[in-house]
DNA sequence: ATTAGTTAGTTACTTTATGTAAGTAATTAT
DNA sequence: ATAATTACTTACATAAAGTAACTAACTAAT
């Protein structure tokens, strides 16, 4: 009865894309590993609901988490090759948001 | 204070794509137009939010409504040219999921 | 020794978003 | 008159996200 069955691999990437938030950090991390209070401020997100990404992010093996044992403690976030390979779509989301969607007013 | 500042642009166009369902809805009708029904049965998606989703992406421009008045009435959903132009953003999930999501198991 | 400051979180509570299931309106078939 | 179909909407329940205060580990200053 269901005429067009989606790919059930298309559809756990788009669900881990449609989740809120996580194609911004993805993003944020594309230019280089940040911490915690780097992205919680530049990207208006909360702190619960960035530590919850975080770790989603981590377990599926998207982001890497780094101890830095320095005073006070650093952590790092950092894309791996499997989060890295999300470029392209960050880069099409780039290019269509500039093709289609209203420059700001000045 | 603020070292990375996003483009309100793309920021505008993730939140789009972060939506639950906005994605799925998008790459239903790039196979073509459907109907309510049918995007809701293949979908799993509930009727409230559907019925929610669409009527916002008709306001983006997204998405057009169109009404045929048959019997019973038909009313058919398709992309509009900006919507069309998100099917690169479609490739590339579908690749990155296929490079990196393992496969089902038979 | 006590107080304050920093980072990386967590916790309890509130608000918003989504799911569920029943209902409505228009139309035709029986 | 009753049932069936499509395209929704409505009321209510549950899940996800926001807010703000708190904790833990450490150092620096008083």
């Amino acid at each position: 009865m269901n005429q067009a069955l989606i790919c059930p691999r298309f559809e756990k990437a788009m669900s881990l894309m449609s989740q809120r938030w996580t194609g911004l950090v993805i993003y944020q991390l594309l230019s280089g590993p940040k911490r915690f209070c780097t992205l919680e401020t530049s990207m208006g997100i909360s702190g619960r609901v960035l530590s919850e990404r975080l770790k989603d992010l981590e377990q599926q093996g998207i982001v890497l988490r780094e101890v830095f044992p320095e005073t006070p403690v650093r952590i790092e976030y950092s894309l791996t090759e499997k989060g890295a390979a999300l470029e392209p779509i960050m880069k099409e989301i780039e290019k269509w948001s500039q093709g289609w969607l209203p420059a700001e007013i000045e």
